[in-house]
DNA sequence: CGCGTTCTTGACTGCTTTCAAAGATGGTGG
DNA sequence: CCACCATCTTTGAAAGCAGTCAAGAACGCG
């Protein structure tokens, strides 16, 4: 690996995320860089990337592009339960023959790669960390998830949200830029947070009156990210003693 | 230990529990007997057995009484994230010096005993899988939760979650009792479905009327299964995820 | 430029909350 | 055994947040 490629490499959105969670060595990075170059897969934008129910086929990384985990109803309700964006992981499961518990489908096109597994306790114990860290911040935000759909208002919810996507896209950066590109549509969103789209809509609509973010052609923007903070007001718990958030 | 003292163990709804989710060897059931047999800590009714954020210790097994899953806002308003019951599992983190991500608070008085570790990859598989398949199933209960709270109206998310009790207390039975004891108040059950005790009560009428279910007296008993499950199951996944199109 | 998707807005409906107060329940001590 | 108290349940009236329905405007892609 010359160093034109390391440096590329170092630069990726999905590997700078997996290296935020745990210390890992060099021939941990390097086996993360070789799976990221090998063996892609890009599947086209609204197709599924796992069905619920069907069985669990090799444990992916994301390197480019959006899906999100959902469930529908008989009826047609839908509630999307997360969004998975480049460094996030598909398909880790602990136990024997297991089953996809949601369906996964593409926003854009996403590019996956298998995730390396680890070779022996020298090579690897910063990869398992890794993961496992990863799959400790999915329980995270899926109990924040709950919270907002059981006990926030509109209102609340989607600054909550807006700042949980900053969170995911850039775990343990230490500045945030103001503004982060969603393909996300409105109807989505409204299923992300319980709502219909028409109230998203007008909930957008007050949130921008009253100076606090923005939603708008596909750029999610925090206007006044301190008073979007205090607003949210869920008390944060860290998952683990290294320092992932400040 | 007497043979009256083992067939008392062998029928603890805790270890018919764990059993259910794996096949165990004599020698495991053997660890998990004598785990249950000593060390085992009673505390009071409510009382926190853990607190959002703190270091988690030992993990452990629930063997006698309830306990939830909460997080708390800062104006005061809670969220119940699940129920714990005989045989769940408290404190199980594959990532190094893992924090609670929630507080856990007992209902009733609750009995735990040190959850025993697979010895070597002889004695331990089957226990490593039970643990395992264990922590599925309470993913899969929060993804259920969330549709809940998201998607389903106040009836259908009181006869859901009703439902999910049972379904939890008689993991792997193959029949069910038609009633079940709940140590909980109208308050707690709104706060677990998002709404107030207020409507959790009329809610309740309403299901009594339409003879669904009832609860009273401290008592969960199901009405009309069939019809239950009936209404409860526009939350069955669809087959076809493909998802954005309706 | 044209068409389908997405966004926006208004009017109306309705589920759920809020507020308040009375009634039931259960545990405790006299 | 009963009085007493705290907790929990129940009910009504009014208000509010979010949903529904509908239609026009804006956007983006080919």
């Amino acid at each position: 690996m010359n160093v034109a490629e390391s440096l590329a490499t170092i630069d990726h959105p999905a590997l700078r995320r997996i290296a935020a969670l745990a210390p890992l060595g060099a021939d941990e990075r390097s086996l993360l860089h070789t799976a990221m170059t090998r063996n892609l897969r890009t599947v086209p934008a609204r197709r599924d990337l796992a069905i619920e129910g069907r069985p669990v086929d090799q444990p992916l990384i994301v390197l480019e592009g959006w899906a999100f985990r959902s469930r529908i109803l008989n009826d047609g309700r839908r509630l999307i339960f997360d969004f998975l964006v480049p460094g996030d992981l598909i398909g880790f499961c602990a136990h024997k023959n297991p089953l996809a518990m949601t369906t996964i489908s593409t926003l854009n096109p996403v590019t996956v790669c298998v995730a390396p597994q680890p070779l022996d306790d020298s090579v690897g114990e910063g990869l398992a960390e890794a993961y496992a860290v990863s799959h400790a911040l999915e329980q995270r935000y899926w109990l924040r998830q709950m919270t907002r759909l059981g006990r926030l208002t509109a209102y609340e919810r989607v600054i909550d949200w807006a700042l949980e996507m900053f969170e995911r896209c850039h775990v343990g950066e230490a500045v945030w830029p103001t503004s982060l590109r969603l393909p996300i549509t409105q109807e989505v969103l409204g299923d992300t947070l319980g709502l219909t789209s028409v109230h998203v809509n007008r909930t957008l609509k007050a949130l921008m009156r009253d100076g606090l973010l923005q939603i708008a052609g596909g750029k999610l923007t925090l206007l006044d990210r301190e008073r979007c903070t205090r607003i949210a007001g869920i008390q944060q718990a860290r998952v683990s003693g290294a320092s992932l958030y400040r």
